[in-house]
DNA sequence: ATATTATATTCAACAAGTTGAATATAACTT
DNA sequence: AAGTTATATTCAACTTGTTGAATATAATAT
């Protein structure tokens, strides 16, 4: 139920069809959020429906015609409201196959753990170099918009993700040799 | 569809009834795998239906009876066909209400933000706790019920809570004292 | 004495998320 | 010239997760 505010919160930067959307959220909310295009499609008819959004047909030259949405007044209130309100509990559902599979170790092979292992490591540096680019991309992208105290925001929240992965790496090499000397 | 197989998993422990399965969940993997009771007996529900566990009633001396559940031989190789196939992807999907709102934290009061933040920190450093006593009870239960093979095993999925907790421990120091500087 | 917490389970209703198919065109690559 | 990728959206079916109510007793705290 807060994908919507997601939506909303970047809609209060520019307007933008169900695709657009899809698009920054990848480049930006992915680290802190998921949503498929699916759910966002449904998710903005629903807003509609509710008088969060408005939607307008936009055509385009040679593409096809775009539903452009915007954020209503309504939709501004909702945001800020939701906004103001953080959850009680700020610990996360976590569903981590990755790990529970470890927890569950015993079961497996020292060799097939430790090229999991080491196939977590790889993924995470990755990650990594992804938030570089998408902090680089961000500034610039930013600076062309006018969004440069959203940017500063982003920044905080990137940097959370840079520690958080770094952290995950560190565990990895840590974890690869302690499995290595064991078997 | 693999809550299943972390219950499965905690089955192959020892049998157990849906409610010391919530219980040894919550003391193990509370931090990788989120689940309510009601899921919890709903699945298991499902899983007796299609023989992968099998249910006895105890009676208890004073309290009421339990529904003991134990792992079946289907049981068994199910979790170790689940075991042996990690996901390609090891990202997780994350839904972080809290970090969403510093991303759009432009529409907050830095003082509200610098709040929420702190308070962040607060609830990560009792995890840090919370986790510390989790090992060490873990390894007096592991050294009762003999399972210090297993032991090995939950401690780096521990070690792992503790880093990412550390790091986003740090993530937060920093954050605050920018945030405090920037007001 | 009374209230609360812990034990122990079930179930219905609802909300949210995933998968996959369907449709249609432009732009780029081989 | 043919194939692939990107653009752009809709929808149905399904799986998963959440909330809250209902039931019933022992143990503990006030």
């Amino acid at each position: 139920m807060s994908l919507r505010y997601g939506l909303l919160g970047l809609l209060n930067y520019y307007d933008m069809s169900g695709y657009d959307l899809k698009k920054t959220f990848e480049s930006s909310l992915q680290y802190m959020w998921s949503a498929k295009s699916s759910q966002i499609y449904r998710e903005l008819g629903k807003m509609e429906k509710e008088g969060l959004v408005l939607s307008k047909i936009e055509q385009q030259e040679k593409k096809f015609d775009k539903k452009v949405y915007s954020i209503t007044k309504l939709g501004i209130t909702a945001f800020q409201e939701w906004l103001e309100h953080f959850p009680k509990n700020l610990e996360l559902p976590i569903r981590d196959e990755f790990i529970v599979r470890v927890f569950f170790g015993e079961h497996l092979s020292f060799e097939n753990l430790i090229f999991e292992v080491k196939r977590f490591k790889k993924q995470r540096e990755d990650t990594l170099e992804a938030l570089t680019t998408i902090l680089i991309t961000a500034k610039h992208a930013a600076a062309e918009d006018g969004l440069d105290k959203s940017y500063y925001f982003w920044k905080l929240t990137i940097n959370k993700a840079l520690k958080e992965t770094q952290a995950e790496i560190e565990w990895a090499k840590e974890t690869i040799d302690e499995l290595m000397n064991r078997s």
